[in-house]
DNA sequence: CCGGACCTTACGGTTTCCCGTAAGGAAGGC
DNA sequence: GCCTTCCTTACGGGAAACCGTAAGGTCCGG
């Protein structure tokens, strides 16, 4: 089992959750409330000949007052794997799309991913567990949504587009941008068979209607 | 202040951080985890002599294989005022649109509400306290946000043709379909002249960037 | 009753968007 | 090298949206 764990939450309450859990296992935990708190625990941690075994960490971490240098958890993880390259990782967070929980995966190398809902706690306990023998923790309903689903993938380019479309730039002004910016490609047709390709898939016929799901789906 | 507290709250880690919170205060409290079993223990608690006197509910229940009739803490919060009209209720959610928060207050009557944020748990504490002498809890962002209010007053009218779009609707199919369901105006240059008037007062140039709008405020 | 203010609607010209077709270009197999 | 395939881009006709103007209605006060 784990020896030292280090909490990284900005919620109070959910920290507050997440030190219960792992005292209820007997695992010796730290917390902090910011991404910077918790590059500098660990760093530190590794200079006393201590260092962690396990960092979980939520994925979004409201701005305040304090300025931060890591805006979030994805640029923790990845400032954590580059002073402790062996640091077991478990994300810890409300987000649910499953493109960006398998891109933490594939991209990030995390070992274990449990999301804020009914039976978090217990599954938290679990994902502890299993992650102490070595084991991926990837949670069942993303096992399940990889399988039916019939959604549009939305690519970087897809985003770009119906972000730029949300803040009121013309369609035929969209190509210049892109250039500008050495986005490939950047014609108007590709632009156009884009969005019909998403609205196609997705049966829409409008862009407000995408920019509407993109909103919900918390895409943009 | 209160002598016993309901927590309704879908997700264990954020009602394990609720009970203890509540547990530091002195304050009986029970939990479930379902808006069905809430509006139970609230007539059970009536019956038996000793209702409670604050109900604290999350804003959104995520649906399992458990069936229920109430489908989300508005519904909840309805449905316990009818039965208990003097219960206080003090909605701790994650949703930080400023017109759904404001629509709680007015619409739901509902006493207090804490976002779950940086330091919630405090907050929630503070809110308990002031809410047990009879005050409001109106959470600092949104006092903010009700003040400096420059923005667009959106009508019925304006919100169901911004809806409409954000469906597919065709402009020019949107006549037809006020006239069908007896709203008026229903000329397009009506539509027109609306959309346009709020598009100038938002500073915005096409109906996409009023989507986003819309859906950020909580609009639609 | 009349006239004015205001709102709603109708109409036409211009711009933008939509959509199908076809030409141009890069990557890969034979 | 040449061909196929796939992606990107250009172009043009038609539909929808945009925008200004003017006509028609309604509600009031005089």
């Amino acid at each position: 089992m784990f020896k030292s764990v280090l909490i990284a939450e900005d919620h109070e309450s959910a920290n507050i959750s997440l030190r219960k859990t792992l005292d209820e296992l007997g695992i010796n935990n730290t917390y902090v409330y910011y991404c910077d708190d918790a590059l500098s625990r660990i760093r530190r941690a590794i200079f006393d000949g201590a260092p962690y075994d396990l960092l979980i960490t939520d994925l979004y971490f409201e701005a305040d007052e304090r300025q931060q240098q890591l805006d979030g958890g994805e640029a923790l993880i990845a400032a954590a794997k580059e002073v402790q390259p062996g640091l077991k990782i478990l994300v810890f967070s409300a987000e649910h799309r499953p493109a960006v929980i398998e891109g933490l995966f594939r991209d990030q190398g995390i070992n274990g991913y449990v999301r804020k809902a009914r039976r978090d706690a217990q599954e938290l306990k679990q994902a502890v567990q299993s992650m102490s023998d070595g084991k991926l923790h990837i949670p069942v309903h993303l096992r399940q949504a990889m399988k039916h689903n019939n959604a549009h993938e939305f690519t970087d380019f897809d985003v770009t587009i119906i972000t730029l479309l949300s803040e009121g730039m013309r369609q035929k002004d969209i190509p210049a941008f892109l250039q500008q910016n050495q986005i490939r490609p950047s014609g108007l047709s590709s632009i156009e068979k884009r969005l019909n390709l998403m609205k196609d898939t997705l049966s829409f016929s409008k862009n407000e209607q995408l920019v509407a799901y993109c909103k919900d789906m918390g895409i943009i």
